[in-house]
DNA sequence: TTGATTTGCAAACGCCGTTCGCGAACACTG
DNA sequence: CAGTGTTCGCGAACGGCGTTTGCAAATCAA
């Protein structure tokens, strides 16, 4: 009785097909708000900032997308364009790991987009062909559906966890944490971490490929 | 010499030793975030409504907190207040999987805290006791510091996913992705989708310990 | 009582997402 | 070519946000 909802906003036309031609595209928006992203973080993409950033008023955006979350939606989706997708070796633990290189690098590239797909998983064209290329690599497996969908949640989920970790390493405040946890360390009452605290950091070689380590046993753990 | 940066907020003192006392404390002001945020949602957790659901001005609350990460940053700790912790038993999985099952029972209870968790993973003083626990847990193990770091952030990170895509099923707009999900299959061009689709779900009996069974698997995968 | 010090808070600043209304631009029809 | 239906661009406005400022009121030590 509310009243129905708005479609994704995939299912929506991108063009009218009569009036006056429109003077920009969803991609063109999308496009302006990854560069923004990139440059400046997420939270630069507001909807005034976007339209500056093309030269048109900000009232404008609302032609191509009905809402900022729909902008974040896009923006989503334009990155999972950047896979470059070989068809299945017959190898699906490598062809996975081969996934989720790709994801790490493209995440390196937009510092953004680890929040925003942990967040707010979403699937637009682009992530269904992403997805697309994972069943088939999984196809011969005799896994259930849904564990295969779960193994791919779980891939993307864990690259975005641990590029933000590795992103997170590089900001400012991460010394601001660490003087804490040796300030509580100090004080006595915790001696597992301050004996954690007093092992020297790892020699920065050998811990190299941690990722591809986790990564591989929970994918043989999931799919057996 | 862009000047000194502020320490975290556990640091600073709660009140000031001289002048006039403060009417409220910082506990009482995470409290009514949480139940502010309980009740509709993280977004609904601005500052001045939290200020007006204790009664005072906005302004007021920036005595006690000097930014609204900061108020974040104490209702994720005071989330941390409700563990039971138990001494260790001697069997690290088993305590392990205690630890992660009252984290999923906590994020149920404080559905906003898996996003917290996983987008800014702080540590206050109730989260600190909680990895001296699992610390506690690990410390007949073998394994690295750093290695046991990695599986206390994993836990945590793993289970706010878990219960963050739970709660996501419960949403009202959980219908339209899969909408554009059937409507992608019904186009054709994504057989392994449209195959995946086809099947029926789950019997909703059997996959009822998804969670304990990808953990169990992880951890022992992580920590050998 | 005085003086130092902190608290409470109304008001304001700048930014945000979003809506409204209307003139302008275009495609199609006759 | 004029008319008509439709969409587009967008200035202006609305309500809300986080945060800062300035000052009156409250408290405590001396």
């Amino acid at each position: 009785m509310t009243g129905q909802q708005e479609p994704v906003i995939w299912m929506r036309p991108q063009q009218a097909a009569v009036g006056r031609p429109a003077e920009r595209s969803r991609a063109e928006i999308t496009a302006a708000a990854v560069a923004l992203a990139d440059e400046d973080g997420l939270e630069a993409v507001s909807m005034r900032r976007v339209a500056t950033s093309l030269g048109t008023g900000a009232a404008t955006l609302y032609r191509y997308v009905s809402t900022r979350d729909d902008l974040l939606d896009l923006m989503i989706d334009s990155t999972a364009r950047e896979y470059d997708l070989p068809t299945p070796s017959g190898d699906w633990q490598a062809d996975l790991l081969t996934v989720a290189r790709q994801a790490q690098q493209i995440m390196r590239r937009h510092p953004w987009l680890p929040a925003l797909v942990i967040t707010r998983p979403t699937l637009g064209p682009a992530g269904i062909d992403l997805l697309e290329h994972v069943l088939d690599v999984l196809a011969d497996h005799p896994a259930a559906a849904a564990a295969k969908l779960e193994a791919f949640a779980l891939l993307m989920a864990l690259t975005a966890l641990f590029t933000q970790n590795e992103l997170a390493g590089t900001g400012p405040d991460s010394g601001r944490a660490a003087a804490y946890l040796h300030h509580v360390a100090a004080a006595g009452s915790h001696p597992r971490l301050a004996a954690l605290l007093g092992t020297a950091v790892p020699p920065r070689d050998d811990r190299r490929d941690q990722f591809g380590a986790v990564l591989e046993r929970v994918l043989t753990g999931l799919l057996g």
